[in-house]
DNA sequence: GAGTGGTCTAGACCACCAT
DNA sequence: TGGTGGTCTAGACCACTCG
């Protein structure tokens, strides 16, 4: 394996919390431990339980440990989501069409909001997403080709997200994203079904891995009688 | 001072980038040099470049260097923003017209939201809000009676949830919104000064305090064409 | 006093990037 | 090749909490 071994360590420990073995207010294994666990030093284990507790599944009390945190299913809620999320919460079959799936000079816009230099190259993805069958969203996502060297079309059949965290082992930190309510642009009637001047969410989000890097843009054009966009919002 | 040292090493970053010598894109100071210049381990610069990374004012490069990011006042996005501080934002002035200020019966369904018996009274208040003049936002305020006795029209005049903030002292903690694309209702056009069928946003919010209680439902209809909902969102 | 997390050191090897 | 960040070690002293 080359997974570092603080990845390892907080993988597990995410799981035991996914599983349901590590409950809410449950003491985790103390630094020491889990130094002793792993035949690593301190600090590493350190580095695996901080970055848990950065992500909001732990939190730590001096002198007395380090324990699980509430949330966990309300962390699903908050903020970012993907669509495949979104459409599981509705009970929705999810499928996609990929009708676009080509390295691109990455046009100025998209070169700033993932920090490539100009004309680097990016993946350009078209694709329509259905729930149970009925079309509700066409959408271009942008990737850095230097991330995202040896990703297929067929990553991309399912949840984008979902590839990102467990094949690529990145983990994504927050987005930003702007909403706003337009007609939909004549050349995607087609894909969406629908007709003309339709009122249609376009939802543009360049999101952020815990680094601080963006790995994706993304333009999403979701039909406006199909896709309720539902969120829970934290006060800043 | 019992202050750390990485704790010192972040604020003097952050001063730099608060008054302008760092910019968005500017190389920060090594590890290495930050560890001559402060005199103390890598380990030590590192743990300081990691928490502004965390926080969102860095980004790493590997084999390049640490930079300052982007956002920065961007931060100040997360989650719950009133109209008036997103209009502020975009350096619009904000004005608003009452038309309709008035004690009803909550409606089944507002009294779900609002966690009021059935008939309970709430306060129905209509508004216009302005940008820079134009018409941006139609609002159906719903707020329970018993809650906000001795409010006036006055307060509502400005920012509601500075009101709720500053006069009343009640803490906001979340929001629960659904966002969608419709064609205007026929009875706001001449509030809008649009056209029919003008795609328009409609956003439902359900509003709570940090002891739990929900304070408000709001329907807010917003101009396709003069009102962008712009957002940061952890990823939960 | 024993155990915990918080801070810190002085090294090390690696992968990545520019030149 | 030299500089950068990414990972990791084997120690250390401290402040806090609990019995």
């Amino acid at each position: 394996m080359n997974e570092p071994i603080y990845i390892t360590i907080q993988n597990d420990i995410k799981r035991e919390i996914e599983n349901g073995t590590l409950q809410s207010g449950d003491l985790v294994p103390s630094e020491n431990e889990l130094k002793e666990k792993y035949n690593v030093s301190r600090m590493t284990a350190r580095q695996a339980l901080n970055n848990l507790v950065n992500d909001g599944y732990l939190y730590r009390h001096k002198g007395k440990g380090t324990f699980i945190s509430k949330r966990k299913i309300e962390k699903n809620i908050h903020g970012v989501r993907s669509f495949t999320q979104e459409m599981a919460a509705m009970n929705r079959k999810v499928s996609s069409k990929i009708l676009k799936f080509e390295k691109v000079a990455s046009p100025e816009k998209v070169a700033e909001k993932l920090f490539l230099a100009k004309k680097e190259e990016v993946f350009l993805i078209e694709r329509v997403r259905y729930g149970d069958d009925t079309p509700v969203l066409f959408e271009q996502l942008y990737i850095p080709v230097k991330l995202f060297k040896s990703i297929t079309e067929e990553d991309l059949k399912s949840s984008f997200y979902h590839y990102v965290e467990t094949k690529m082992n990145l983990q994504i930190s927050h987005c930003i994203q702007s909403i706003e309510a337009i007609e939909i642009p004549k050349e995607l009637t087609e894909y969406l079904m629908v007709k003309e001047h339709t009122p249609t969410l376009l939802i543009e989000r360049n999101t952020f891995l815990t680094n601080g890097r963006p790995f994706e843009y993304v333009k999403s054009y979701y039909r406006g009688d199909q896709y309720k966009f539902v969120q829970h919002a934290i006060k800043g």
